[in-house]
DNA sequence: TCGTTTTGCGCATACGTGTGCACAAATGGA
DNA sequence: TCCATTTGTGCACACGTATGCGCAAAACGA
């Protein structure tokens, strides 16, 4: 068996007691260059490093993270965490991978990577109850993505707001003569996705109009396709808002070649998160999109402020902004 | 400072012992039902969980698994890794993930990781030297995907191969006219994708063709689009090899919509992975696929085998097979 | 009633590291 | 040369849990 090396059989190798190894791994000035250097060079040759779970238990600081999402799979997780996890990285920090996505125990999933005990906890999944989340991660401060606003001084939120956007949107099309519009949610059941759903509709009543008709899709790309399909066929139908850009992309692709119908011109698309394949040439979707990496960046800065030990918590609101595409 | 619970506070509460405390949470026979009753119903009011960190040092298992990948960004990784990471889930298995794209110093990143003792490490990214990584989680018996085969008794590989897959497609582009191929390589530093490429060249051999031009990317849309532009208006080039699926979409954009020409009349594009979107209708390509959660369980496989103690290292090779579209 | 076995639990120790305190050695000043 | 100060290192304990061993109480048979 292959096992590893530890500081008191570095300590033995050096000649020093196993305090030592440690002050010459933790950068302490009380030691002498020729000491540290010493041991140094023995580690390395055994290639000894301090075991981070032992640390862990003494320091009581783990630097783990913990990354709940829904799936990875989809682009816009994808691109969110691979920003992320690059920043945490830089801080010498590691995540923890939560997908929440074809794991029905969500809290026992939580619970198991509470048990870490993880330094801070990023909730991205919509399919977790707010409560729990609150709950199982309350020692680490958890900061919650997209949920709805509650005060509780032990948790950080990012909440976004694309009222706005929408409202643009959705004046360009009512100018161009739409007046017949669907929605097409994601995970109906969420905060968020109600929320994307209540800055058309509110959009849309400046204009004294609603929605005539809605569908349930998943956000991924079958759903769309599919749900596009029964939807344009019930009803005539001449704007579809979508809860994200991949459901967007398959609404397009069964109005084109399934329905036969022309886009823009029969009917305008609208996506929401503004993934890159959303700007791929072939796509060019007209959709509410966020500045990734400057949203991120916030969450970063929520850590960097807990790791500093500033109290208190934060509730951060990211606009979402139109990127015009020719699907609208 | 919200300080968690520990084993011997709920002792002192439930006037027991600490031990007995683990023992009722370790499913130990020697001790009550009463107890151990009475003792879930403390530590479930104060909600008490046994610290995985102290756990995990006094058993010498962690419970956590390092993922080495390039970018959870590129739609591949995010497949595999979903799926993957599900079956972790399933098994109380908790991986921790390391981006390498955008953190120079990947052997510090793997450093990081084995650090946490991690009892099982899967690297993907071929990004970091496999020297390295074998190295560096060596006691962790390192499972390598698509690396150069060695023989080392401790670590387990998993291989692909394209080379019948590639000859297939070949075989239909050759027979439709075809003769002036490109090959558009991914990291072209890496053993997979000079193996990627190989099968593609064999395969041309066999007809007593090669490829007539070369370029490089990066994996990404962007790279593909940007280097189909340069590489078909240098050349007369009638099929182009890709080395992911990504840049195949993008190849084919450059093509069809900057230079005007008709895929797959003027031009045939092959991509390799066979990942959701490039199924989807408007993408529809040609690529090598992969049965991926197929893939993905000989991972496990070998995971599980390291968990029942079983000595002795595997090779297993997957095979691509031909997934038609209308792009060839 | 006594001896034997079973059952339930506490004690002590180990896992590998970090750190306050004490102490010896080295240094410096007079 | 002697004392005061600085510097370098070791000792002992803490972090929270798991487990072998021992022991008392209970159960059982005769």
């Amino acid at each position: 068996m292959n096992k590893r090396i530890t500081s008191k059989e570095i300590a033995k190798l050096a000649g020093v007691s196993s305090s030592t190894i440690s002050r010459a791994f933790s950068g302490d000035a009380r030691i002498s260059d020729r000491t540290r250097k010493r041991i140094m060079s023995i580690a390395d040759e055994h290639d000894y490093r301090p075991n981070a779970i032992a640390r862990s238990l003494n320091s009581q600081r783990s630097q783990l993270v913990a990354l709940v999402v829904n799936s990875i799979e989809n682009p816009c997780e994808g691109q969110q965490l691979q920003y992320l996890v690059q920043r945490l990285q830089e801080r010498e920090l590691l995540p923890i991978l939560l997908c929440c996505a074809g794991y029905d125990d969500r809290a026992h999933l939580m619970r198991m990577a509470s048990a870490y005990q993880v330094d801070h906890a990023v909730i991205f999944s919509d399919m977790v109850s707010m409560a729990d989340a609150v709950q199982i991660f309350r020692t680490a401060r958890p900061i919650m993505v997209s949920f709805e606003p509650i005060s509780d001084p032990n948790i950080s939120q990012l909440i976004v707001d694309g009222s706005k956007a929408a409202a643009e949107v959705v004046a360009k099309a009512v100018s161009s003569g739409r007046s017949r519009f669907a929605y097409l949610t994601g995970r109906n059941s969420s905060w968020i996705d109600k929320q994307r759903k209540s800055w058309f509709a509110d959009a849309l009543a400046q204009h004294g109009l609603s929605f005539v008709a809605e569908s349930h899709g998943d956000y991924s790309y079958e759903s769309g396709f599919k749900e596009a399909v029964v939807l344009l066929r019930r009803s005539s139908i001449d704007a579809v808002v979508c809860g994200n850009d991949v459901m967007a992309i398959g609404v397009r692709d069964a109005a084109t070649r399934v329905l036969g119908r022309k886009v823009p011109e029969d009917l305008a698309i609208i996506g929401q998160d503004g993934v890159n394949l959303a700007m791929w040439e072939c796509n060019d979707l007209t959709t509410l999109a966020l500045d990734i990496n400057a949203y991120m960046d916030t969450i970063v800065g929520f850590i960097e402020d807990q790791v500093l030990g500033k109290d208190g918590t934060a509730t951060v609101t990211h606009e979402y902004t139109v990127r015009w595409g020719s699907t609208c």
